[in-house]
DNA sequence: ATTAATATTGAAAACCTTTACAGCATACAA
DNA sequence: TTGTATGCTGTAAAGGTTTTCAATATTAAT
């Protein structure tokens, strides 16, 4: 394995000293040009890379931003983290991702140890999937590195004392269920879980809030969902089961569009046929919304901007502390049916 | 902003030397149990942490791994990657992953150098979607950075200097058109372009080699396709446009279960019903694929696995060069239709 | 109590940069 | 010709660790 070339072999080969080597490659001025020449010369032939260990230690800065996600391999937390690592890096910055153990799905002692001891400029983390423990002042939570480097929240159920990023999850769900009521829906049930409904921005808490003050009947899964395929095909199975005759509910508001696709799926297999025996709303909008069978009507949320603000805010001068909440919106394809009314701003709305 | 607490100020804290504070945090022996006690009640109090880019100076080691791949919102590369991430932490490892920008798919002279500049532990590179200068020896190509550090390459089109780890592309599309071809069909077509068969290892050049040899007739899609459903859905309406009536293909191949997905939506758009007026087979096995309408018949490629094993093969004391072949599985779904043949190995083959 | 052996600790070098400051030329003005 | 300003370049410190080697303290043996 070959030597790395340090700053100075090329100081040597080009006959000047470290600091004119440091000069000219970091493009400082005051380099007379016949030696900037020479520097660059020596450093070509020797394929000099400089250590970024060392840049980062001298500099005291790394010009790298971690980015805190559970479920990379999540289609909304993959695309989150595209958008956030390419703004980075037309801002100057690289990116690096960490995962929240599945599981645990708490930042753990050690994670906050490792992003504090990577002297990172800054993280990225998102909120939810976590509990409240992780909000915690003290200890090793999620706020304990806001103390030493900027930090951005996004998704957080609940405002915290650093900038903070979320989708309008209440919103969404308003505007879901708005939706499936203008169809004429009243039995309308949640597919997801139970996990989290005590913080204030979940799907959860907003379908609860809403069933309830319009005196709905409430379908609460008893179970955690987490957002998979297969939980969502257990929760239509448990509604479907548990609900029957004029307590079957005529709509579905899925967490999001994973868990539509297996709501869908065991739908399809109970020889229900959407929209007609059933109207779905989701969340997400993800890639392949527009091909399930029938096409998701989805909330989208955003994912790709929720990515490059995050980073913005997190780099920005001055951000102000507390909850920004970024708008869904409602993306009407045909699991819910398209009536007049949503099929466009024509005049049949009678 | 709160400061960072070093090395020194444990050392003052506890009363010893920065040495002895080291020997105690690594772990490393012969400290007296009295002192040991001391200088980790310091760090508890004064909350230390590492500085790591010192770590990583001094040691010349940065027990970091890098992973280098195209499209992380892609299924199978955000799948690959959880796999690899995860062996490299079970291997006491932390893993950073690079992308090579779409559009460019190049590997670029900052790409390596930044590689190098990090003095990463080993390089995990995808060799997909590379054009053949990314391979060459000299200059900045993938190639380069092995010279520096242990580079493991998974789905080279092609053998290299180093150790290739490849899903069996040539086996999972011999798999593929048996199983069609064993259901009758004889006109069928890649839904896949033509931007790499120059390559050994590719699906095109399998599809290419497989149809000639046994005289069938080849549909060359004359498009670039990069594996996105939209192309997959182009790809069939130029397919069903170009080939009319008895040339018609009566089955598919799909580049990948994205492809596969924009395939169906556009077959339902045209009129046509899956598997009754067209067969599909694709490859991949991603987490909707069982969602799809019909589910989706398909070559599971492994992606976990290729993750996973990658790793172990880069920190492998003497792993050895050249191409190391997955064997990937057909699962067989309704997208093809299931005949008896294909339902178990029951007794009523004829 | 003295010596030898061993266990524990500390000083300093090495890892590789950046950058403040000092020094030396050269050019220019008087 | 001398003094001053200006432009380049080099020296050395700082950034925070690990680790070798030397020094000291402790224990065991006589």
């Amino acid at each position: 394995m070959r030597q790395y070339v340090n700053i100075f072999d090329v100081a040597n080969e080009a006959g000047v000293s470290i600091a004119t080597v440091s000069r000219v490659l970091s493009g400082s001025a005051g380099v007379r040009e016949a030696t900037r020449k020479k520097v660059l010369e020596a450093a070509r032939r020797l394929d000099y890379r400089p250590n970024m260990l060392a840049t980062g230690l001298s500099q005291r800065k790394t010009r790298t931003l971690g980015v805190v996600l559970p479920m990379i391999d999540h289609p909304f937390y993959s695309t989150l983290y595209m958008a956030a690592q390419r703004r980075a890096m037309e801002l100057g910055y690289f990116t690096v991702l960490f995962q929240i153990e599945l599981g645990s799905e708490r930042i753990t002692r050690e994670m906050v140890d490792h992003l504090i001891g990577r002297r990172l400029d800054g993280i990225v983390a998102s909120g939810d999937m976590l509990k409240s423990a992780d909000f915690d002042e003290g200890g090793s939570s999620l706020l304990e590195i806001g103390r030493y480097m900027p930090l951005a929240v996004v998704n957080s159920p609940v405002p915290l004392n650093c900038p903070c990023l979320s989708s309008d999850l209440e919103g969404a769900c308003r505007t879901a269920i708005d939706h499936l009521r203008a169809l004429g829906h009243e039995r309308i049930a949640l597919l997801g879980g139970n996990g989290y409904e005590s913080f204030a921005n979940t799907r959860e808490h907003a379908y609860l809030e809403y069933m309830r003050k319009r005196g709905l009947e409430q379908y609460i899964y008893p179970y955690t969902l987490g957002g998979t395929a297969q939980e969502g095909a257990a929760c239509v199975k448990w509604l479907l089961e548990n609900f029957t005759g004029a307590r079957r509910p005529t709509a579905l508001f899925a967490f999001n569009d994973l868990v539509a696709l297996g709501a869908i799926r065991q739908m399809r297999l109970m020889g229900l046929s959407l929209p007609h025996d059933m109207a779905l709303v989701s969340c997400d909008n993800q890639f392949f919304s527009p091909y399930t069978e029938p096409p998701l009507t989805t909330i989208d949320l955003h994912a790709q901007k929720l990515g490059r603000k995050s980073v913005e805010i997190l780099l920005a001068e001055r951000s102000k502390l507390g909850m920004e909440i970024l708008p869904s919106t409602l993306i009407v394809r045909a699991s819910c049916g398209t009536p007049a009314s949503c099929r466009g701003d024509s005049d049949a709305e009678g």
